[in-house]
DNA sequence: CGGGATACTGGTCAAATGTCCAGTCATGCT
DNA sequence: AGCATGACTGGACATTTGACCAGTATCCCG
């Protein structure tokens, strides 16, 4: 799709703005090529914004979007299952997790939080005791890892829906499945998780 | 430390950011706020450089970054084990992650990459196929998960040394131990690794 | 051969933008 | 009262910067 030269132009944009911060002027492309003329930038530029590599913002200085932008976002880390909105305590967070939201699939101003995982009973999925896992705040759908409030305890589980009735799955046979009796509360869907040796 | 004033000035410019892909020239802080004069931004600005909230690139347009920005690092993700130092062939990465490298335990320049998994060869150490795995450039200790150049075909492996001969061991009962025949090059120490679920 | 795309040189121009000077007003401190 | 600081108004100015016009050369496609 994209020509040779047009990949060098956009991966010097993306480089500039991941290690200055800021987007390059037309100017300074030139320089970092050795064009003669800015207007080589420009073309370039164009061509690329009309293949959706990148969008401009017209008569704006610096005004290069990248899609695919690795802004980053600050989550909060709770130590355990909140028991509310995320937003409502999050003077409780533990920490914040730096994360590319675009990396994690989330759509733009979705909720997310995160939290330490305890206990051993998604083993079989990948998540162990003490991962990071991060949720978002969407409705969850069959077969889906939530964080759920059932019955007044706090847990993460995979979300099976039988027979109409949900059920709350572990992923090790040293657990059995939860069949909640009172209430079943989700409080987020599993997008991701991080884990940090020792 | 900061004004209430200065903070909603600091909060417009990261939310502009965030939610534009650009950041605000001073007039459009002003317009937003109502000033009658850009030098009431600019005095702002000024204050929270001063203050360290922000830092200026001065005579740049939109030169206003964000140091927030700069407490992550933007790692290289291959597609598969590389050949040879990361830096050495960065031109090669398939894509970047954002990592707190605070939160990963890394030292201040410690040079660091990101793989991703193929294979379930390390399943039950809870890496999955698909994962991205963070490693540092770093010596290898006993029992440390790494990646390994092995008679010339690479792996992630966790390295024992047993009675002085180095052995790599999957973990998963379905695979055996790797013992090197003629070469083993440690290409990297595990750190940690991130999962993006689907 | 002609047309379109790519990749430029060389230059002009107006708009976008940061910087700065001179004040005003209020508040809090000494 | 005197002074520093924060939060502005109002305006001027040089630079930075994007947009654009007119060409040139190459290459591929029909």
């Amino acid at each position: 799709m994209l020509t040779k030269r047009q990949q060098e132009i956009l991966r010097y944009v993306q480089t500039h703005q991941r290690e200055h911060g800021v987007i390059p002027s037309q100017r300074e492309i030139q320089a970092h090529f050795g064009f003669a003329s800015v207007n080589a930038v420009d073309c370039h530029l164009a061509a690329l914004e009309k293949k959706g590599a990148l969008v401009r913002h017209p008569g704006m200085a610096r005004g290069i979007v990248l899609p695919h932008a690795h802004q980053v976002l600050d989550i909060p880390i709770f130590g355990t299952i909140p028991a509310g909105s995320p937003s409502a305590n999050e003077q409780m967070a533990d920490g914040h997790l730096a994360i590319d939201p675009a990396l994690f699939g989330l759509r733009p101003r979705e909720e997310v939080y995160s939290l330490r995982v305890r206990g051993d009973s998604m083993e079989g999925a990948g998540i162990q005791d003490g991962d990071l896992v991060v949720m978002a705040c969407r409705p969850p759908k069959h077969r889906d890892i939530v964080g759920a409030l059932v019955d007044g305890e706090a847990t993460l589980k995979r979300l099976v829906i039988n027979r109409g009735k949900p059920v709350l799955m572990p992923e090790n046979p040293k657990y059995r499945p939860i069949v909640p009796t009172e209430e079943l509360l989700i409080q987020g869907v599993y997008v991701g998780h991080v884990r940090v040796h020792k």
